[in-house]
DNA sequence: ATTACCGATGGTGCATGCAGCATGGCGAAA
DNA sequence: TTTCGCCATGCTGCATGCACCATCGGTAAT
């Protein structure tokens, strides 16, 4: 298990003492960014102690990311960090693709300026991590990205679904990231560039088609990287 | 509150100490079944006694369907049972027609002949309570109609969507076919007529555009009666 | 040498105690 | 009589203890 993944999540906890709700959410990043790999053993006590918390508020955290996949708990053994197989892959895949398409289609948010900034801001971060694919730092825009698309969508319960379905795709997708090279990269620009536009002409049918366009290309990369040995680390 | 609802639930359990799985299953059907309506307050400690366990986990299963947006747990009050306003029933609704679509646009399961008796059976049901609409029988056949229907996705993702959406719908929908007098009973059957339909010509697709046309029509009926007042009891 | 058993270890599942919060009722003051 | 404030009550949130379960390593028998 990785050493000391406290460090890598910015909002220290230092003050005050976190909700189920923050620490559900922090178990899910961090399965999405792979600082916890399946086969890792969440346990209890370890998370309650360095949340400062006890185990009921952690069990009950995890108790609730029980029904994505992601975590299965075995009583005597613990909380096991599962991956998900291909074939649940390709059905999150076939859903978020149908789901993009609803973004449009359904009950929208509107488009502020606020956004527009954000997705600027994602575009000049994107670009500064170019050919370099930390897999970190790509975790976090591609995440800030999906951020940015929930707000977008007006109806809250295709909005429940769609981060849903965002968390039990990360982990395997930024899997792929690490093998694949620098053309997540470059992809990652050209989706955030085709949703610039779209955005920038008040088009939320548009965005939801875009992110359908490239959840297409990403399911593509994964199953072109994930059958294959990803035997390249990125050291 | 309702007095002994403990009769309704046939499966008793006597004989076995419920896990944390059937106490969610089953306070979600009580709840769709409107044996407990907006308002009411679930106490853990109540639960937790009917159950013969302690309240841990009975505040797991109940935390667990929080996020549906069905109960509301407020720190030194309660576990509410809230009633979801309208504007988020419609966009469950929204969100239903679309799913219903997917089920035949998406991986499908293999229809067998078990499930054809099932929809014949659940007909036969339907034509018995006719023109007297009890509402427990009535919600008793709508729920294995969902069953049924769940069995029929071949995606996992989307059988959990499903899902969660009908339980979110449920409840109002129940309360809908009290006011409603017998129409919603002849509806269900036209409903099954169609799906046995559907599912003799092995057409998927089919079986879910029934979905989307019948679901659309109860909206118009939620619409149509909730809005007004729902003075005339069941008796 | 190999295999079967058994106990030590470490984890989750559940029960229970206690602190904190919200609320309703009662009493005192205006 | 009305209103304000306080306390009793009941519930959730969290901490903690204990029982049960899974696993692994050592030991004894074959």
């Amino acid at each position: 298990m990785s050493a000391d993944v406290t460090q890598s999540t910015p909002p220290v906890w230092s003050d005050r003492k976190p909700g189920v709700e923050d620490i559900q959410r922090l178990i899910l990043k961090r399965i999405c960014f792979l600082e916890y790999t399946p086969g890792d053993r969440l346990k209890e006590a370890e998370l309650a102690e360095e949340f400062g918390v006890s185990r009921t508020p952690v069990r009950d955290a995890i108790s609730r990311i029980n029904h994505l996949g992601l975590v299965e708990t075995i009583n005597g053994v613990g909380n096991v960090v599962m991956e998900l197989p291909p074939e649940k892959i390709a059905q999150v895949y076939e859903i978020r693709l149908h789901l993009a398409t609803l973004i449009g289609a359904t009950t929208p948010a509107q488009i502020e300026e606020s956004h527009l900034d954000r997705t600027r801001d994602l575009l000049q971060q994107a670009h500064q991590l170019g050919g370099q694919v930390d897999s970190r730092q790509y975790v976090s825009v591609n995440d800030q990205l999906n951020t940015l698309i929930s707000d977008l969508i007006g109806n809250s319960v295709l909005r429940s679904f769609w981060t849903q379905a965002y968390y039990q795709a990360a982990s395997t997708w930024h899997r792929v990231v690490d093998c694949a090279g620098p053309e997540v990269g470059d992809a990652l620009v050209a989706e955030l560039v085709d949703l610039e536009t779209a955005m920038a002409e008040q088009d939320i049918q548009a965005v939801g088609y875009v992110q359908r366009i490239h959840i297409g290309y990403g399911y593509t990369r994964i199953k072109k990287y994930l059958l294959k040995n990803c035997d390249d680390d990125v050291s």
